[in-house]
Order: structure tokens, then C-alpha cells, then sequence
DNA sequence: TATGAATGAGAATTCATTCAT
DNA sequence: GATGAATGAATTCTCATTCAT
């Protein structure tokens, strides 16, 4: 709907998969069509012909993309009853999404950094939908009086900044870390955060 | 010597100045040299006189950009004596250093996007020695009996991530956060973060 | 047969409507098949299944315009006694066909620049078969010594070329003549034009 | 000045020369850039540095082409006394400038079929220049009762759009007159012209 | 140092046409 | 007859880089 027109089929649904990774990997502009289409074994007008344009596929990508992630995170917290168990499987389902699709964490951080210039408002509806997901949770710890008062935003940006930088940073890590054995697991890393977020907000009664 | 051939002038100055907030906002693939020739009043031709090539003047940008952090960063933690107090000093200081130069942190994030493709070797050292020092003092503290144990990786990614996500994003959060009025300044965020990392690092004698 | 092969249906009718207008508006080039279907709202593989080619769709509108007028003008002509009445009866048929159908001029006019490239056969002859007509009446005019000798293509351009521009640069005028109040009507330019014509050939008895 | 930023060079002027060959030959839709750099030898990337588009190259060849029209034909009437000679004057220098330059009336002829869509201002109002210099013979005329009242763009019209069909139509003309034989050198028409507009214009005393 | 001009190698997009259903 | 999908071959335009002055 709108103007993303995706008109159903194999090809296009190749074609879109095939993009993401690309715009992921090489971001908007380093992203060849003729590549994408070399890549495929899809005629390069036929990308045209179920897209549009450039703009267009990137659009419907980010929107796949990102409604994906939110619909995977916000099922996991759904069955959960108690606070931390909630904070806990946001945590978790956010890490797996982006483990398992870490195109989501590195279009983020490219659309981010370019202040969502070619980002369809569609997809920023996703992360909106995130964002609320973890205020309720918080709020609800809050008035129960298990939470310490945060604002949401900067608990949402410690985990999603985190844990995107931290998956999205495996390859170059191996150059930034003081010692390559020092890598640790994304799953590690993930338990780490989400008991030093749960630590951090917990109200100590004395 | 080394690539990094550049010779000083007011010109180059004021080339790098402009490519590295260029290179911020739209990326290494989307900054297009005719734009920051038009953008300077420089000759297109100065640029490569300057700088040699694209690749050049990105590495001439990302050096002085991040070498200005680290250094802004260590210098804070230097005359800290508590672990606290050092912890607290590095991440207001990153904040501080990231805030006042927004650059830093969209190029930061770029980077990692696509695994640090176009960063120069001492570019990436710069965010070793940052990682460095972090290390020391989380490894202090740990031996001190003050901090629970931790990945140092896992603490900066989430300052370094949470804060620089935070920052970048300043113009696109009116899209993203539920509410405007929810949008907090990013002293307010960062002393947040701050307490939350340093709570829940903390070894809670029972 | 021959080449144009015009399957009749209202489908091909519509198309070939369509075509018309856009072929006198954007020229064979400028003419876009996919544009024609989508005004249409004919599947573009139908126009092919209809007329087979650009070039067949071109000709077949050329074909129909051409003979159209060709026709009308020399039914005007017939009935016409004296040479004076035919002369200005070509003239008037000759204006009002064209701005009944002012694609017809306007399709003249671009074949005329472009050497006739894409112009079909028959669509030339049925110019020949008004020139032939002119000519006819010139003749007969010369030998019963009312007109003075001419040659019929000059009559024949100055008619054709002066009606022709008039009516198809309507739209453009008003940005041409030096007032817009100085903009009359076709029929009183086409008045004017007989006139002047009529005038000029006629011979004068002293 | 405007967006028609013509910078000086031979090449540009290669350029533009073998530009307007081409856009009076195959239209606007028809020509090619490729075509261009390669029948100018030039880099198809120096035809961008100069012109811009290729609209913007389209621009800079009519308006060139129009004024240098314009500005022949009104030196040409400027040191003629009488009426008659003035329009004796005007019509034998259009006919000799769209002779000379025959890319002037087959570019007329296109862009009057398409309402002048792709024509800039500045070659619109040569042509403006033109019909005020016609229309100033014609009145004056008519004040000293030489002439019959008649509309400018009338004249205008059958003066431009019968040279203009003409000489633009040499070539296709072989094959729509009924005879080879009778065709007439542009010459010899201009004159035919000449003389039956001055007829049919002349105030004739009984 | 500075600059206007030039260019090779792309890169996005278009378009007439075809084909399987 | 009609249609959605596909495609090869252009075609316009871009961009990093170079060069002569």
C-alpha cells in the first residue's frame, strides 16, 4: 500500500532478500543495482518493474525488516507475567532478532547516522512500537516499586545500542579488542547486559 | 608520511573540517567531492592536491576525529582516583566529546555497519586505547572487590553504544519517541546511563 | 494487410485514439508505450497483440488522420463551380479539418522536420492526393486566365504551412504574439489567409 | 545567466553545434547523447560539465539559433525606406537564414507541434522580436494607406510557416510532389511568396 | 598552490518488446 | 483477446580522478 507497490512473487521476494543484505552490508549508496541484479540472476529491469526505483526497494526492505524484529520481540514479552521476566525477554528476543538477522542492527546504525534520511516512516513505526513495548514494562515495574524511575528511552538505547554495536561489530572486532581470545559470545554478552540492566534498576531495599 | 599525506594549510583545514561532517552525515559512498568542493569554494582539483585521494582525506578526517576523542577521554580519567569516580569521569567524558562533535559517533557507527571497510589503522587504535583504558579500570575495581566482574567489551559497548545512538539520533527520536515531551537532554541520559552501569556493576554487600 | 494490420475492436479503436494524441503531442520518439497503456488502461502486451509494433501503431494512426483529411477536403472541393469558390473551399475544408483534428497538423509538422522518417506510404499519398487536387484548381484557373501562373507547391505551403502553424501553435501563442489581445480566431485567420491568396493570384484587368 | 551557464571553450562550442544538428534532425526524444560525444569526439561526461542536461544543451542550442535568426532578419529590413521593401526584405532573409541554417524552421516546426514544451524563454522571444518587427512594417503600411488592414500574425504565419514547411520539406518532397520535375528551388518560391503576399496586400486603386 | 577543463568507468533508469498463462 | 512478469539493449547522468596551465 502506499506507494510501496510490492507485487507479490518469487522474484520479488528474492530480490528483497538479496537487497537487504546488500543495503545492510554496503549501506544505501554503496549498493549496485547491477550487483543486486548480478547477485539474483534477475534482470535489472525487472527490479525496476516490481519496485520502482532504488528508493523504492530500499523502502520496502527497511519496512520488512524492521516490522519483522518488532513483531519478534514484542511475542516474546507477551506470555511473560513478572517485570524482570518481561525486561528479560526483551532483552533476549531483541539480541536473537539481530543475531539472527543482523541486517536489522547494521541498517539501524546507518539510518541512524544519517538521521533516517532514506528511512520509510513505515519502519520507524516499528522501532516506535519497541519503544512502547519497553515503557510499558518499565512503568509497570515502576509503579509496583521493583523498578528504580528511568526514562525509557535511555534503558531502550543501552540495550539496543549495545547489543546492535556489539553484533554488528563481530567482524571488526577481532581489530578493536585488546586480545582476540577476549571475544566473547554474542549469547555471553547478551546475559551480561541484560543482568547489568536489571542490576542497575532494581530497587535495593535496605 | 605514512598515506596520510597532509600538508598543512588553512585550506586543508577547512576542507577536512567540511568532509568530515560530509562523511557524518551521508557516509563514505554517499559524500560526493563535487559537493564538498562547491560546499568549501575549493577547487575540486585542491582536494586531491591536498588530500590525494577520497580514501585519503577520509582517513586524514577519521584520524584527527578520533584521536581528539581518545585523547578528551583519557585525559578525564587521569586525575580520577576512585573506580567510581574514573568510570564516571570516562563516560561523561565520552558523552561530552561525542555531544560537541556528533560527528564522531555517526562515523562510528557507519564503520561498524560495514565493519570498519574505509577506517584507517590508526583510527581503530584510537578506539583501542579507549577500550584499553576502560579495562584498567573495570579490572582495578574487580580486584579491589568494588565491581562484580565483567566483560570490559560488553561495559563499552553499551557507553559507547547507548550514548552515541542517543546522540545521533537526536533528530530522528521526534519520529521515534512516543512523545516529545518525552525527550530528555543528553546530560540527563548520560547520567543516567551512568548510574545504571555503575548500580548495576556494584558489589552489593549484603 | 499489407503491414498496418488493424485488427478492428473497440480495444485497437480506443488505442489507436490514444496514440493519436500522443504521437502528435510527444512525437513517434517522445511516445512512451508504457504511458499509452496506462492511459489506456489497456495491458501493454495487448497494443502489441492489436497493432504489433511501435511503427505498425504509428502507421495505422497516420493512415486514418491523413485519409481523413484528404477526404474531407476534396468532398469540399467537388461540388464547386468556379475556380475562386473551389480555391476557397479548399482552404476553409483544409482549416477546419485541422482544428477539428489538430493532431493532424501537428503530426505534419514534425514528419515535414524529420524528413517523413516514420511516415507511412499511404499517409503520403494522401498528401499527394490533396496537392494533386490544389493543383487541379490552379491550373484551370491559369488557362481560363483568372489566375496568374503559380506554382501549385508554393500555394500549397503557403496553405497548408500557414494554417498548420496557426492552429497548432494556438497554446504557444499567447506567449508569442506581442499581445494577447492581438490572438484572433481561426476562422478569421483562415478568412485572412483566403483572402490574401485569392488576392494575390488573382489577375487584375486593367 | 539563468540556469544556461554557457562557459566559453571551443569544445563547448563543438559541442552545441553538433548538438542543434542533431536536435533539428532526430527532435528532442531522438537525440542521443552517446551519438553526440561520439560524432564530437568529445567525452559524453564533458557534455554534462558544459551544459549541464540535456535540456540545458537543448536550451543553449535554440536560444543561439533563434537570436542569430532574429537578429538577421530585422538588420536586413533596418536600412530598407519603403514598405514594399521592408517586407521584400523580411521574407528574403527569413527564407535565406532558414536556408542557411534549415535546423532553425525543422526545430520551429517540432517544438510548435508540441506547444513549445521543451523551448526556452529566451529563443521564445526571438521569435517575439521577429513578428513585432513584421507587425511594425504592416502598420505602418496601412497608416500610408499602402496596404490593406490585416492581422501581423496572419502574415507572420504564412510567411514562417510557408518558407519554413518548404525548406524543411526538400528532402521528403520528392516524394509527395506529383512531379520530381516540379520542383522549384527555394528561391523561386521565396519570390512566388513574396509576390503574392505583396499582392494580395497592396491597396489597389480603382 | 590553485583552477577550468576533460575523461573513463560506472550506475541508475528506461523502454520496446516478448512470453507463458 | 487479455495480462502480469520478464528482459536486452539502450540511454541519461554521475563521479572520482587527472591534467595542462
Amino acid at each position: 500500500m502506499s506507494e510501496i507497490t510490492k507485487k507479490s512473487s518469487k522474484t520479488a521476494a528474492l530480490i528483497q532478500e538479496a537487497a537487504t543484505n546488500m543495503f545492510a552490508t554496503y549501506g544505501f549508496d554503496g549498493t549496485i543495482m547491477d550487483e543486486l541484479a548480478a547477485k539474483t540472476g534477475v534482470n535489472k529491469a525487472s527490479i525496476y518493474y516490481h519496485f520502482g526505483s532504488k528508493q523504492g526497494l530500499y523502502e520496502a526492505c527497511m519496512t520488512t525488516l524492521f516490522s519483522g524484529v518488532a513483531n519478534q520481540v514484542l511475542a516474546a514479552i507477551a506470555p511473560q507475567d513478572s517485570v524482570f521476566d518481561q525486561l528479560s525477554a526483551f532483552i533476549a528476543a531483541f539480541s536473537q532478532a539481530a543475531y539472527k538477522s543482523p541486517n536489522m542492527p547494521a541498517v539501524l546504525m546507518r539510518e541512524m547516522a544519517s538521521s533516517g534520511k532514506n528511512m520509510p516512516k513505515s519502519a520507524r513505526q516499528q522501532m516506535q512500537r519497541l519503544l512502547f513495548g519497553l515503557k510499558t514494562i518499565l512503568e509497570e515495574g515502576e509503579r509496583k516499586g521493583l523498578l528504580k524511575p528511568i526514562q525509557p528511552l535511555t534503558v531502550h538505547m543501552m540495550i539496543v545500542g549495545s547489543l546492535s554495536l556489539y553484533i554488528v561489530s563481530e567482524p571488526l572486532r577481532r581489530g578493536i579488542a585488546d586480545a582476540p581470545q577476549a571475544d566473547i559470545s554474542v549469547a555471553e554478552m547478551t546475559e551480561e547486559v541484560s543482568n547489568l540492566i536489571q542490576n542497575g534498576l532494581k530497587v535495593t531495599e535496605k
